[in-house]
DNA sequence: TAGGCCCTGGACAACGTTGTCATCGCGGGA
DNA sequence: TCCCGCGATGACAACGTTGTCCAGGGCCTA
């Protein structure tokens, strides 16, 4: 019987080691890992034979191995909802450019809006020892971070809040942005106003919910709760509330969405309707200036910087309090908030109360 | 003076290893990685002692660790042009999916059509031994990647082809997209016809003025140099372009835009002009419905898919030959590429050749 | 009751790298 | 001339996990 043969099948398809590279170049294993990590005390001559070595056999480092030994894995991970969101393009990618800055990677992953898969993600992320963690929250309760964060795991919650621990949170403003688009409605006239809305149990959805009825209160008018709608982004959804909200007893004659994808499917459907509704989503949206959509829109890359830099200051030692950072949001004008309220015939004014 | 302790910096924020667990549980090592990965061998009791230590010290496996001892790091890379783009997200979203679907994490990274930047990020992701990895080129030249693939990094290469090695492809069909787009102008009575594209080393870019020409030379229309511009997306030079090719001595009356940077801008500046001027961009784009913009539609997210499938195929160990796959276009009618063309007046249609 | 087998559990090495420390050789100062 | 210091180099252990292999004990069978 042949003899079997003695290498392990799971070495990265055999690729060359420091030891390997060392035995080609006569010199020994510490050498080489001196030259790859251009540390200091080694000779030219002995530089070029170990240069040559790596050359010829291919060597790359593992990284695998470095981490290991090292316990920092240069890596940051990224749990968000959505990565086709246009939304969270933006913020990945400004994530992605501090993460850069630092020479650090990062791994990302969408939740689906789903807590069960959220958490998975997170702790799959922890146990790779990312050094960071970014989360932009599905589920209300981070309890399963806690251990995770005592052990070392920088981590940073962008969007929304995190839930039942206390850690640094970055934010737009969805009360103050939703309160202030709708406040811009009723300057213009508007007395009965919609509002969709993204699920319930979504912290934003809550708070922009919140914005709206204050700005409402300000102006002492009555909310009908036909007029208000949270639910799932999807569009039959949002269609059913637009239609509710706008062919009742008491239909409203502008509509705030509480975010871009409800504001992608209300447009088209206010589109094909008659009669002018004003409008106002929260964020922005590409072409909604040719559109002539007015928004509240949040910065998105603004928000993964702020968040990315807060994580990297972390890993630099700064331990100060958790903090909330709240980022503004700003208010962009384009027509279709500014259109008035139509000639209201069958259905009148509410009074004031 | 003070015995200095002798616990390595390096360690992973004290985190409990398996050695400490077995400790604790009064076992043996071993056992807890097999409770930990669910083997067989183990007595019920013993698995609960096991677990309840676990519990207890807040265990969670160090996949670096298991990453260098199985040699798979169930991980796969994909280098992109910019995920802020909203191309890439439903792509690299897909990437995700599949990659979940095969217990694997996704880490990404922008190139910013950069081909330094690309293979910098590409040697990063194999230096960290990702078991696959998936490459949308910002160069020309993939020899780099040579060594890497031979080592046993499955490559695949989306949205372009490789640069002078043999690897797998999946493309969009450009060529033929573009050539249908620029047709179906034609078909709606345009001779004059611009086309508007990316930097002349992308090759989709390329490929889609290739379609363009063979489109016009279908029809055995000429073509005006002063109608063709490759360059950056870059809404400055876009405006220029279009300036240029709408206002020269023999203007167009139709424009064909190469991507959805160039859409963007080139629907934005047409909106702001007089006079109808017919339009057909590659790639759809969000609420482009709305606006009434025909396009050439490919699915990003089947690209994506397709492509991640490919990479899982190789990695499950299938080894034929590198492939080409070519995705079709689909043209999506909506009111901007079938305006016909406006009553030329100043400018005389040109006699076909 | 003895022998053998299976089931459970543990000791040990290895994955590829880096930190620590020892060694070697050479030049300069006493 | 001898010794010290210093720069260059390498031997070795450790990072935390998993694969291999062996030991011991309980149970079944003859």
């Amino acid at each position: 019987m042949a003899e079997t043969t003695r290498r392990p099948a799971h070495r990265y398809g055999n690729r060359p080691t420091m030891k390997d590279v060392a035995a080609r170049a006569g010199v020994g294993l510490k050498t080489v890992s001196r030259v790859v990590n251009g540390e200091a005390g080694v000779t030219a001559d002995t530089e070029r034979r170990v240069q040559e070595a790596i050359e010829a056999l291919g060597f790359r480092r593992n990284d695998s191995a470095r981490v290991l030994r090292k316990g920092r894995t240069a890596s940051v991970g990224l749990v968000l909802e959505d990565l086709a969101d246009p939304f969270y393009g933006p913020l990945s990618r400004a994530v992605e450019e501090v993460a850069r800055a630092h020479g650090a990677l990062l791994i990302n992953g969408s939740s689906a809006e789903d807590p069960d898969r959220e958490q998975e993600l997170a702790l799959a992320l922890c146990a790779r020892r990312v050094d960071g963690l970014i989360v932009i929250p599905a589920g209300a309760d981070h309890r399963y971070l806690e251990p995770e964060m005592r052990a070392g795991i920088a981590t940073v919650f962008v969007d929304r809040p995190a839930g039942r621990i206390d850690a640094d949170v970055v934010l737009s403003d969805s009360f103050g942005g939703a309160r202030a688009g709708v406040a811009h409605l009723i300057a213009h006239g508007h007395r009965r106003i919609g509002f969709i809305g993204d699920q319930p149990r979504i912290h934003t959805a809550v708070e922009r919910l919140r914005g709206y009825r204050a700005a409402m209160e300000d102006a002492e008018l009555a909310v009908d709760d036909a007029w208000v709608s949270l639910g799932s982004t999807e569009p039959q959804r949002v269609r059913e509330a637009l239609t509710a909200m706008l062919s009742g007893p008491n239909p409203v004659t502008a509509v705030f969405a509480g975010n871009n994808r409800v504001t992608v499917t209300a447009v088209r459907e206010l589109a094909g309707r008659e009669g002018p509704v004003a409008f106002v989503g929260f964020d922005d949206i590409e072409l909604a200036d040719l559109l002539g959509i007015t928004v509240i829109a949040q910065d998105a890359a603004a928000l993964g910087r702020t968040a990315a830099e807060r994580l990297f200051r972390r890993l630099d030692g700064v331990d100060d309090a958790p903090a909330r950072t709240v980022l503004d949001t700003v208010l962009i004008p384009r027509g279709s908030g500014e259109i008035p309220p139509a000639q209201a015939v069958s259905a009148p004014g509410r009074r004031p109360r």
